[in-house]
DNA sequence: ACGCCGCTTGACAACGTTGTCAAGACAAGA
DNA sequence: TCTTGTCTTGACAACGTTGTCAAGCGGCGT
């Protein structure tokens, strides 16, 4: 800038006011000014505008989720980047994969940076780095996954009750029979999926067995190892609940390798690619990512633009896409 | 830090000092400046420490892409995440959904935040503020697309040759009437794809009839209206060569809504999710997306650590994974 | 001719941090 | 005791920008 100014003949706090449009610097020398940035190509410091402005609308915002590869963090990011950019505001993005000291890492990061607020997909129970800074003031947004707070925003989806209408589902068709292959109940989100199962199973009366439960946190093509090895191990259940995308790819695949899939029903939590493709078709409990990115970027917002009203708690309840696989009737 | 100095009865130097795990500070005087920090929540602010540092590691790399929630993108942002956290790096990341303009105005934002270095899928020929910010000297690698500039590095996959052996592997079956779908040609990738096609087509001595050759820019639902449309409208092609993941999404959803799957052989560019269960599966030419944000970021950091090399120019070809579909013969 | 106003411009401090350097304390050696 | 050296600490400038304020200029009314 100094460059700039000497360039032009002027003080740099006249390149300022141009570079900020500000008012009341005569044309001349504001062409003068624009000249000497178009040949120099300079560009202004955002970082030292920022140090020493006071006010300012939000210029940027950290999303801490856990993968940015599984098209559902993927969607959420874009949900979230759709909302930002019609505010002029970047995102950082980082993935923990489940890891809650790099979960630490990324919002010290973040909040290093100076991030206007937060957008977080908790992998502990948020009662580490996120906490301090949401005592400190930083306007923080919970996604997905419920941390162990309260009066904190939310956005997610209806998991217990999702989980909850993909078993009566099954139920509904005479299912009694149910696997249930899913992530780590430890995460709240999955757990609450779990919950959802074991809720509708006893609402009907039954109470799976032990081996019927299956969860853990793996890829895709471990939870088709996983998947194949207990469909072998014993009797074949007569319907399957993935409660999670990775798991319900997983499942398909190993069912269709040991083509069973006319033969085992399956249901799977969240929409996947191709899912009406496959033969019979996926049917699914979706969650339109997209959509929770763009809410919960909203809720952010808001709360950025003032809002210092009671915590949001926005929960999403999606019925069930049925395409064929849910509605395999159970076989003898 | 003011404030933290105070708490701690010594100078905010004292207090840098501490942060920054200098030598030199009596153990006394850093267990008090740390406690101060504890009770005060202090944390440091980044881009101020980065404003007076002149030398310093890289901190922050930015990426241009296409689309995150496109999980070819998104496994490509997660390989560059992978590189940069390793390093303690973090990523800006924003989609184009290719506009130029909001490529140019992604690129602003990014160097006005002081960025180390840039990864950039270009959605124009790059020729607009990215060709400024490299003659400025910032490090910027291009991914997957080729902009119209000399002496750049470049990671990407070999489009052409891919859609030359796609092509050459349906030849080989005996094919001659296959149809073509994929991006708007303007986009240098989807270009060299269709040139890829063309090449082995013509080396077969056949000239693909303009009818045979659909492009544009479209969504999977749109994807899969146009292929339908096309299928109907005319004889049936005995193959597909669907030349992005989305297209290839598309032509499958339409071809098993007119039950032609057995019928008319399909092969993708890209690979996607459950590709293997569909029936017959679905033969792609793979690009392991993750990899090339990988190689990418490892380019661009090379250049970080001061490597003046020669422009790096990585093409990187993949076999057919072959999964039934594209090994379909011609029926009459 | 004088005072007042509005317009344009620049000097200077400030934002939160680090680099530089000098000052002070204390111990060792002459 | 005095010098020298080492260790610890703080004062101050600097990074690139914006906020504040006052100075300079010309026009207008009296």
């Amino acid at each position: 800038m100094r460059d700039v100014a000497e360039h032009a003949g002027v003080s740099f706090k006249t390149v300022s006011r141009v570079v900020n449009r500000e008012a009341g610097v005569r044309p001349e020398l504001f062409v003068r000014v624009e000249d000497a940035i178009g040949q120099l190509g300079y560009r202004p410091d955002h970082r030292a505008s920022q140090l020493r402005r006071s006010d300012s609308a939000a210029v940027t915002i950290g999303f801490v989720l856990v993968d940015v590869a599984n098209p559902f963090f993927g969607s959420i990011l874009r949900g979230i980047e759709e909302v930002a950019a019609s505010r002029n505001c970047l995102v950082f993005a980082g993935s923990t994969e489940g890891s809650e000291e790099r979960e630490n890492q990324l919002i010290e990061a973040f909040v290093g940076r100076r991030v206007d607020g937060l957008i977080v997909v908790p992998s502990g129970a948020g009662v580490g780095v996120i906490k301090s800074e949401i005592d400190r003031g930083t306007p923080v947004v919970f996604l997905d996954i419920e941390p162990e707070l309260d009066g904190v925003d939310l956005v997610r989806s209806d998991h217990f009750q999702g989980a909850q209408i993909a078993t009566e589902h099954l139920l509904a068709q005479g299912h009694t029979d149910i696997a249930y292959f899913g992530d780590d109940p430890d995460i709240a989100s999955a757990g609450l999926r779990l919950r959802g199962f074991f809720d509708a199973m006893s609402e009907a009366g039954l109470t799976p067995a032990s081996h019927r439960v299956v969860t853990g946190s793996h890829t895709e093509s471990e939870w088709k190892a996983i998947v194949l090895q207990t469909l072998q191990a014993s009797k074949l259940p007569t319907a399957i609940f993935s409660a999670q995308n990775y798991v319900t790819i997983g499942a398909a695949q190993a069912l269709h390798e040991l083509s069973l899939q006319e033969r085992v029903a399956q249901i799977g939590f969240d929409d996947v690619e191709l899912a009406d493709v496959i033969e019979p078709g996926l049917s699914v409990v979706p969650q339109h990512p997209r959509n929770l990115g763009r809410r919960a970027a909203e809720v952010l917002f808001s709360r950025l633009d003032g809002d210092t009203g009671p915590a949001h708690r926005e929960i999403i309840s999606n019925p069930i896409t049925e395409r064929g696989s849910g509605e395999i009737e159970p076989q003898p």
